[in-house]
RNA sequence: GGAUCCGUGGCUCAGCAUGGAUAGAGCGUCUGCCUUCGGAGCAGAAUGUCGUGGGUUCAAAUCCCUCCGGAUCCGCCA
């Protein structure tokens, strides 16, 4: 919106330089950039840098050129006042009384939809995150993992896509049957739970424990024969059924107080007797890439030729097994044919149920679906799958096998799913002395679990609450919820304010921090625009108002600017998978609310015509502010 | 051995995709602003060979190569 007249503008000064084609408005568009100071005008182009070859002139020169001539032509309806050539930029310096009306008005109509747009065009994204093993606690890996799913979740709402989140339950991996080994062989006795110990840290410690007594014995067999129990004998099954619906629950209870909700859990047992694996198998043998080998190594195994793709051809082994010459198919072989069933390429006998209404932070429920071992399906369930993207929220450790996922899809020729096929890798969440590996179960460091954090959060947000509000000692409920909401504020703006390819290191005073950088700076800004409306009598505020660009200041002009870019911040976070994009933003966003808090006095301003303008800018903050908040999932509230 | 990612003030991190104007924040330190539209804030100061060495370019934190340091992956484990 701000940059379509300063490209009109562009393109037509520079049509008397040079005969305009496509490439040169490909540069064109690409050389609009924000300037680094107000004092070189809102927008800049460094198009004369590019256009210096072809012309055979100086930077210099052709800017000054560029300038002229636009301002030959320049009028005044598209915002625009002037334009200055300096070093070879060329600068464009916006009328912001004209400016502000145009945004203010696209705010207040658009409201709560503004920064939407509807490139999804509704079509379906399943978005996977969690997918912890039902054996233990959620710990701060766990839940980078599960708020970077979530929040991509709400942007790409935000771009006109059906979303549907999906939570993978390992039931049948390697984890929970060690568990239920423990559990058959008695250990539960010698790891009493707590009276008040969540269910699913009792079940962790209790996992941990049999791990070591696994280890102590070399003992590591039984769990080989626990696994094929599970999958034989109906009783053991339902026991394990049984201990991992618990366990689950006990994990959604953690993510839901931080705000985080699914659609779908689907449970690895269902799924693998649903036959999307052979109905897959069945595929994959009518291409020549998959085979099963005869000879070598690999003799009896089925295979995927990788090395007929350039990607994987400096690979020692381009060979990549899918089933074991014992017949058992291997994890990827899984997760290939899990890919296909959420694009709708395969189709499971799955029987549904609803389990939950979930509620998130803005009081709106939501149906959390899951896969069953019924017999009958409780309800009718709502289509599941059939995406045309799918986004897989796991760590950087398992990129190579999702390179595997998706490039089967590419062996197959489905170009079109191999394409929308994404994997949002991210670092792990890392201590000082121990990395939080849920494998080997040194994810037991103190303090270090999701509820932990939460609880520190939480009490350094009370501690902090007391000082500042005395007089919420009256009102101890209240204060309680504007602490619950500071804390699911600020772990989850810690936990996404870092690039996805950083390995955040967890020291509990950065994740508990609630000053500076951290969501509660967001939030307290959002509650010091409320209370100027608050306190002002609105009666009495001019809502036509005349106002120069001279009497604009420039922390209001930067805030003014910030309005502008929401609507592409969205686009861009949601395409790059990158919610720092957003966490970044939203703190630009708020810096520059505070700065114009301390300059522009709203309520004593100079004259009618000032303070109705600044009332209008402080109402497109809240709007803007609020939609930011949305989609990082931070609570929205009116004091802290 | 092969591959990928990371290395930016004392600390924690942005920026790199698409090379451009004085390399940005936050924390910590120091100085100011409590006659507060709510100080979880604001203004200012100090702190930088952007790991090293080369290359490309009018221009490199950003692209290419070398080396150093760190992480991860390359199973008939999950």
């Amino acid at each position: 919106m701000l940059n379509e007249p300063v490209i009109n503008l562009l393109t037509e000064a520079i049509s008397a330089l040079i005969e305009i084609n496509p490439d040169i408005e490909e540069a064109i568009l690409n050389s609009i950039e924000t300037p680094p100071s107000l004092e070189f005008g809102e927008r800049s182009s460094n198009i004369a840098f590019k256009l210096a070859k072809p012309l055979r002139k100086s930077p210099v020169v052709i800017a000054e050129d560029v300038s002229d001539n636009i301002n030959k032509i320049l009028s005044i309806d598209g915002g625009i006042s002037r334009t200055e050539a300096t070093k070879g930029y060329i600068n464009f310096f916006f009328d912001f009384s004209i400016v502000f009306d145009k945004i203010y008005s696209q705010i207040t109509t658009e409201d709560e939809n503004y920064g939407k747009n509807n490139s999804g065009n509704s079509r379906k994204i399943v978005i996977e995150h969690t997918s912890i093993n039902p054996v233990k606690p959620i710990h701060i890996g766990n839940l980078r993992n599960s708020i970077l799913g979530d929040i991509v979740a709400r942007l790409y709402q935000w771009n006109g896509w059906e979303v549907e989140v999906h939570n993978l339950i390992d039931d049948f991996g390697r984890q929970v049957a060690t568990l239920i080994w423990g559990l058959l062989e008695g250990l539960q006795l010698n790891v009493i739970r707590g009276s008040n110990e969540k269910y699913d840290v009792w079940l962790g410690r209790l996992y941990s424990y049999c791990n070591s007594i696994l280890e102590e014995n070399d003992s590591w067999n039984k769990v080989d024969k626990v696994i094929v129990d599970i999958r034989k004998n109906p009783v053991i099954y339902q026991f394990m059924r049984n201990i991992s619906q618990a366990c689950v629950e006990s994990n959604l209870e953690t993510a839901w107080r931080h705000g985080i909700t699914y659609d779908y859990l689907v449970w690895e047992s269902d799924i693998s007797r649903s036959g999307i694996w052979e109905e897959t198998l069945q595929l994959l043998e009518k291409s020549e890439l998959f085979f099963w080998e005869e000879e070598g190594s690999n003799a009896g195994c089925f295979v995927a030729n990788l090395g007929k793709l350039p990607e994987f051809q400096d690979k020692k082994n381009p060979f990549k097994i899918f089933v074991r010459s014992n017949g058992v198919p291997t994890y990827v072989a899984h997760d290939v044919a899990l890919q296909m069933w959420k694009f709708g390429l395969v189709k499971a006998s799955l029987k549904n149920r609803c389990l939950f209404k979930q509620i998130n932070e803005s009081k709106n429920t939501r149906d959390l679906w899951s896969s069953t071992d019924y017999k009958i399906p409780v309800l009718k369930s709502p289509m599941i799958g059939n995406a045309d993207r799918i986004c897989n929220v796991i760590g950087v450790e398992q990129a190579f096998l999702q390179d595997i996922v998706k490039y089967s899809l590419k062996l197959l020729g489905l170009e079109e799913q191999f394409q929308n096929s994404f994997h949002l890798s991210y670092k792990h969440v890392s201590a000082p002395a121990v990395r939080f590996s849920g494998r080997t179960g040194n994810w037991y460091e103190e303090r270090a679990w999701a509820d932990a954090v939460f609880e520190d959060t939480y009490n350094t947000a009370f501690t902090a609450i007391s000082v500042k509000r005395p007089d919420l000692d009256q009102n101890i409920t209240k204060k309680q919820e504007i602490t619950t909401n500071v804390t699911i504020g600020a772990v989850r703006y810690w936990l996404a304010r870092f690039s996805t390819e950083t390995e955040i290191k967890f020291r509990i005073e950065d994740a508990t921090s609630l000053e500076g950088d951290t969501g509660p700076f967001l939030m307290y800004a959002y509650v010091r625009a409320l209370k100027i409306l608050d306190k002002i009598d609105l009666s009495s505020v001019k809502e036509k108002f005349r106002i120069e660009n001279k009497s604009i200041s420039e922390q209001e002009k930067r805030l003014i600017l910030e309005f502008f870019i929401f609507p592409e911040v969205i686009k861009s976070a949601a395409s790059s998978f990158q919610p720092i994009q957003i966490t970044k933003y939203a703190f630009d966003l708020a810096s520059w609310f505070n700065k114009f808090y301390e300059t522009s006095r709203v309520i004593s301003a100079d004259n009618l015509d000032i303070q109705g303008f600044r009332v209008n800018v402080v109402k497109a903050f809240l709007i803007v502010m609020h939609n930011v908040l949305q989609v990082l999932g931070i609570p929205i509230i009116d004091e802290m």
